[in-house]
DNA sequence: CGGAATCCTAAAGGATACTG
DNA sequence: CAGTATCCTTTAGGATTCCG
């Protein structure tokens, strides 16, 4: 395996470090520290902006955020977001997860069809076979 | 925002990125492209090294990444899975995301308790309000 | 060994209503 | 506007058993 940290890797069930990576590598966690690197936000903008995300899911996402050091709020009263010095080292892997999800869209949806399409012969030949 | 692809975003909740961003942005998916990344596997090998996960998770982990194109059965009697050439554009920013985890466990612990400290504080102090 | 099938639980996530 | 509280649904994921 490639070395990083001595001490941690992701691939023991216990260390620590396998609890960061669920938390970082997850879709919310991406789109909310994505637009907080842009610059500070409301709650309102951050709902509006992440579509399809409820009040709940959002602030149980940045709460999570906040404990673990990302996410920091600022201005209590008009509940302004913004990122942690160590939120900000966030930013650059997960842009880059965004940024690949959007390019191979075009790739992905020709993998599914074909993949589907070979799942159906398969299921046609299993029938004829009865 | 960051522009990418014109046509895509996966902040529109039914974009087919954002589908794409969910499947990526899941620690399983990680753990398994870097692993294929190295080398291909065998299930059995994946199973082992993948600490604590079952079988039936990583039998239908590995089914999505094929069906997204990302992951293929080579030598079906043994078993053997490696990564497309799609698969491989997905190693660099999946493992940025693990070292991140890695790297950061200290700080991210650290930010934790003092979250934790302070959510005791606010209890105590509502409570003596009472 | 590499699964498939089944069942089940826990956790994530959504809907709605309410509050300062 | 920025939440909280409740309840409910859905999904991910785990346990177990069986099979070629």
């Amino acid at each position: 395996m490639t070395e990083t940290s001595r001490e941690w890797t992701v691939f023991s069930a216990q260390c620590p470090s396998r609890a960061s990576l669920a938390r970082i590598a997850n879709k919310w966690t991406a789109m909310i520290v994505i637009l907080l690197d842009e610059e500070p936000r409301r709650f309102g903008e951050l709902h509006r902006q992440v579509e399809g995300i409820t009040k709940k899911v959002l602030i149980d996402s940045l709460r999570a955020l906040e404990r673990d050091g990302m996410v920091e709020r600022v201005e209590q009263e008009h509940a302004r977001y913004q990122l942690t010095a160590l939120g900000r080292t966030l930013n650059e892997p997960l842009q880059a997860l965004r940024v690949w999800a959007e390019s191979y869209v075009d790739d992905v949806q020709a993998a599914q069809d074909r993949y589907d399409d070979a799942a159906d012969d398969r299921t046609l030949r299993r029938i004829s076979n009865d």
